[in-house]
DNA sequence: GCCAAGGTTGGACCGCCGGTCCAATTGTGT
DNA sequence: ACACAATTGGACCGGCGGTCCAACCTTGGC
């Protein structure tokens, strides 16, 4: 009665055969232009011209789907990584290429502090553990230090797709570091806070990133053998 | 026609009023029992015995209801916050009481991590940037320390709370960290490896958040007035 | 004491989502 | 030639966030 299965032609098979790998590339490109909130399987299959019940032959569900896709960016960072002789360069070259990832996808930044044992974290958990030792981290310190510097890259990258995803041009982070240098002064009036709230102020993301990084490795460095 | 608005007794006024306080204080309990997922509109509606316009009218939407939640925790956290003598110990302190906080409301941290520019974080910085001056922190180092040490914190923070999110018992985590332990020994087949890869199975969140915060602090005294 | 006005409330409704299911349609092995 | 299994597409489902408005209840002016 409801279900009035048309009998046109349906289901000519197409040329071009729909693959896990097109469904995947797919998704990156959509999660590029649209945003996070763009990808939808509806959208998808649309831009693929095709039905839902063929994506979800190829992958068990979004949440899957998302977390290949940003595995698939992550794979393309953390494949050189290793190449620098010196493993504080290597940091700061892993650190940074995920960085730039993000900045060209913020999607991922999202996706990766969202779902720790995802493949991705997997990776740069991988990378960064190995060159950790070979700075001479070891035992109880490299789990410690580890995870410090994942959590600090992971949230930072967090933080910056976020501010990447609201546009909010420049005028609401103007007020937004406002407030936050008003609110210092009044704990502590010092003409020193003015001077920080205004550098908070103008400061470039992409340095200011890798200065945590080698706050984190000078931090490293120190506590190197203790606990 | 489809719409029979019964003239059945409605809309008697409740003798509890439904206010803003209310309503963010019913979806704290929600996100506490129910987890992220489980705070719906429509079940806060059930759980206030309210309809939907009713929360809309306090609320604009539920972005902004989880900012509310978000903040009542972290409003508590910081509260106390810069009471100690020593600003290390404060700082610490601080982080301690966001980590504890999320050990008991995991929403918070995926919260906090998704949204930088929400009230409760704007609380946070005060809160370390305030610690940080008094830790004779200036100028640029300033914000780069700051926003470092928010970075890992919020970072560690959405760790925690996704993993204590999937319930996973402790096989899948085991597993996870067996293949890392696995993948690291296959680069460099050292028995430091796992030694490292062991210590990286029994320890203790709490303390190897702490310990994150300590480098991060050691670090920022080591960076103290460069670049 | 009354009554008009306006703040408050509840639920029907809308468009959309992720996911399931199955009939229709092929390419392929025999 | 033919059946069979892999693949495909779209109808369908329950549920979501959000809008809208009629009905209600409180309040303030008189």
């Amino acid at each position: 009665m409801t279900n009035m299965t048309l009998p046109t032609s349906r289901n000519t098979r197409r040329s071009d055969a729909l693959s896990r790998e097109r469904i995947v590339e797919a998704a990156v490109e959509m999660l590029d232009t649209t945003g996070e909130g763009g990808l939808t399987v509806r959208a998808l299959t649309a831009h693929l011209s095709t039905g839902r019940g063929a994506i979800y032959h190829h992958v068990a569900n979004k949440e899957e789907l998302l977390a290949a896709a940003t595995d698939d960016i992550v794979v393309r960072v953390t494949a050189g990584a290793g190449d620098d002789e010196d493993p504080v360069r290597a940091i700061r070259a892993l650190a940074l290429g995920i960085f730039d990832a993000i900045d060209a996808h913020p999607w991922v930044g999202t996706q990766l502090s969202r779902e720790p044992q995802q493949p991705a974290v997997f990776r740069i958990w991988t990378g960064v553990g190995t060159q950790l030792q070979r700075l001479g981290v070891s035992g109880p310190a490299l789990a410690d230090a580890g995870s410090a510097l994942i959590s600090y890259v992971l949230g930072a990258a967090a933080q910056y797709a976020a501010g990447a995803r609201r546009v909010t041009s420049d005028a609401d982070r103007t007020a937004y570091l406002e407030t936050l240098a008003a609110q210092w002064a009044q704990h502590d009036p010092d003409p020193i806070v003015r001077e920080a709230a205004s550098q908070l102020q103008d400061h470039d993301d992409r340095e200011q990133f890798l200065a945590g990084v080698d706050i984190f490795l000078a931090g490293v460095s120190a506590t190197k053998t203790r606990r």
